[in-house]
DNA sequence: CTGGGGAAGGGGCCC
DNA sequence: TGGGCCCCTTCCCCA
């Protein structure tokens, strides 16, 4: 006895329970857009798949590879076996999707690519190539065709398919090996940088994604993984035709992402661990996507420049606060949980609308800066735009659209090109921490080796931590949460915050199984059950778990009443 | 309804 | 980089 529509019928309800964001537990994130999905649909489609969420709920997918209307149609026909077959699905289009297949080991959709470019008798070895310098032009650099992409690339990413199969793909590694090979050398060397990312397979196939992030979010997690290892990869129904409301399910699946994070942090994508490129914290990856990447960079640039000189009106007048209430000018949250960037105050005091991407002229890096965003979370919020300029946080429905308004670009990132080499952003920002740091250094007076801030006249034990405080002084936050956008000071903090996203707790009670974000917590809650209470209020003897509740009890104290 | 306490979430930041 | 602690805040319960 069998039902036939069973496995179409189970195909359905997962793909509408993904369009409604219903019990997804995966999040992968490809250039601007953020898709939600399931992980075992994930894990029964692709091998890749399979390794890659076994330890992360967020998955970064490089954009050499993959793009987000690929990434789309990718996910629609894992989650339907259907691909689409409107006019937007041409040869070129079978190119991309073919190359993100292979990416992604999705080896059913490579095979139907392939079956439909051979078709068309379009041989992807006549394919063009790039000039072979390894340096492409500034128009090469912006388009987010996969293709040109692939070209401009660099070695590691090209080759990573071909290292990844296991099978046989003629036409596959013909095509890839073609782009792979007007990569120079230098290209190829950036892969062996510290960041480690998805990319890099190539060295360890085991640890594929593991660290994809560049972190490791789910460090103390539990053992529980929910990967499925008895699922087949080739388990996805390929016939069926679908109903025109899975179709709208399809689309609805694009991530709601009109406040799009990574155009909001102005920071380098694809990677949550070196988020705004901030110099001393080492290199960006070598696989960050071109398309985003010179825009960021420059958006990035124009707002330290801006920092420079707003900082000092600001730094003045912090020093002259009290230390609380230099404090709170950092955190801008209000009760309703939206949060205002620090530098969607100084916009606002410049005249400027707080809408994104309202002006295109001399300051659009600045622009970046101007959002305000609403801190919901996953909830839907979609908008059309779905591409996400970074520098000036503008919305396109199509990448096409996105890259002709990228060009407009061209005129300011020239002339704010002051630096020769992209590499000396880095060094310009070591400079600029070193600067303060020494500057604060020479504020030493005769106490026992004590850096003191040059901004607020804190004194600390050594250097790193000086440059570390001195970081809560600048206007830009270079750790930029990939999720929802909201920007830190310190990586630490980044990654905590990315935790409370994906609901990783590390760390469990073992008395009654709650589970906590940060060990701190755990030990707090403990008390809950020891029935210690080490906070003892001096005033009327009441005993406390926590000090904080300690704390607003000595108000109750303190406070007129 | 209100105030206080218990418990917990999240961000800042020093070490 | 992560741990630890501080602070602010919220939610819930109860008197």
């Amino acid at each position: 006895m069998e039902l036939p529509n069973h496995a179409k019928q189970l195909l359905l309800q997962l793909n509408q329970q993904r369009a409604k964001g219903y019990l997804c537990d995966v999040i992968i994130v490809v250039e601007n857009a953020l898709f939600r999905a399931h992980k075992n649909i994930l894990a029964a489609s692709s091998i890749y798949f399979k390794s890659l969420i076994l330890h992360d709920n967020l998955i970064n997918l490089d954009t050499d590879m993959v793009n987000p209307s690929v990434f789309r149609q990718v996910l629609d026909f894992i989650y339907t076996g259907k691909l689409l077959t409107s006019d937007q699905v041409n040869d070129h289009n079978f190119s991309a999707l073919l190359t993100a297949a292979s990416y992604l080991q999705l080896h059913d959709l490579a095979a139907l690519c392939r079956k439909k470019l051979k078709r068309t008798g379009r041989s992807l070895l006549n394919k063009p190539t790039t000039p072979t310098n390894g340096r492409t032009s500034r128009n090469q650099r912006l388009s987010s065709t996969p293709v040109t992409q692939m070209q401009m690339s660099g070695l590691k990413d090209s080759e990573k398919p071909k290292r990844q199969h296991d099978e046989e793909l003629s036409e596959d590694e013909m095509f890839i090996g073609a782009t792979a090979n007007s990569l120079s050398p230098s290209t190829s060397k950036n892969g062996s940088n510290g960041t480690m990312t998805n990319n890099n397979i190539s060295s360890n196939n085991n640890i594929v994604g593991i660290q994809e992030l560049g972190l490791d979010l789910s460090k103390k997690s539990p053992s529980g993984s929910t990967a499925t290892e008895e699922v087949s990869p080739s388990s996805i129904p390929q016939e069926s035709p679908q109903s025109a409301s899975e179709s709208t399910a399809n689309s609805a699946s694009f991530e709601e992402n009109t406040t799009n994070p990574q155009s909001l942090v102005g920071g380098e994508p694809m990677d949550l661990g070196d988020g705004g490129g901030e110099g001393e914290e080492g290199q960006p990856p070598a696989d960050v996507d071109q398309h985003s990447k010179v825009p960021s960079r420059s958006a990035a640039r124009s707002r330290q420049r801006v920092r420079g000189e707003a900082n000092k009106a600001d730094d003045s007048e912090r020093a002259a606060l009290p230390n609380g209430v230099a404090k709170r000018l950092n955190n801008n949250i209000g009760p309703d949980g939206s949060y205002q960037c620090k530098e969607d105050e100084e916009g606002m005091e410049n005249g400027q609308s707080e809408e994104s991407g309202n002006s295109e002229g001399e300051s659009g890096g600045r622009n970046s800066t101007n959002y305000v965003y609403r801190q919901e979370g996953f909830e839907p919020a979609l908008g059309d735009n779905l591409y996400v300029c970074i520098p000036c946080g503008k919305g396109f429905p199509s990448s096409e659209e996105l890259n002709a308004h990228v060009e407009t670009h061209t005129e300011e990132e020239l002339y704010i090109k002051e630096e020769e080499e992209e590499d000396s952003y880095q060094k310009e920002e070591e400079a600029e921490a070193e600067d303060l740091s020494s500057q604060a250094a020479l504020a030493v007076s005769g106490e026992a080796r004590r850096f003191s801030c040059s901004v607020c006249s804190r004194s600390y034990k050594d250097p790193a931590t000086l440059r570390q405080h001195e970081k809560t002084h600048w206007l830009t936050r270079p750790f930029p949460c990939n999720i929802c956008g909201k920007m830190f000071t310190q990586r630490g903090t980044m990654t905590r915050h990315m935790r409370s996203h994906l609901g990783l707790k590390p760390f469990a009670c073992e008395e009654c199984g709650m589970r906590f974000t940060r060990q701190y917590r755990l030990t707090e809650h403990m008390r809950v059950h020891s029935g210690e209470k080490p906070y003892e209020c001096q005033l009327c003897g009441g005993k406390f778990t926590q000090q904080r509740n300690l704390i607003s009890h000595l108000r109750m104290h303190t406070s007129p009443s």
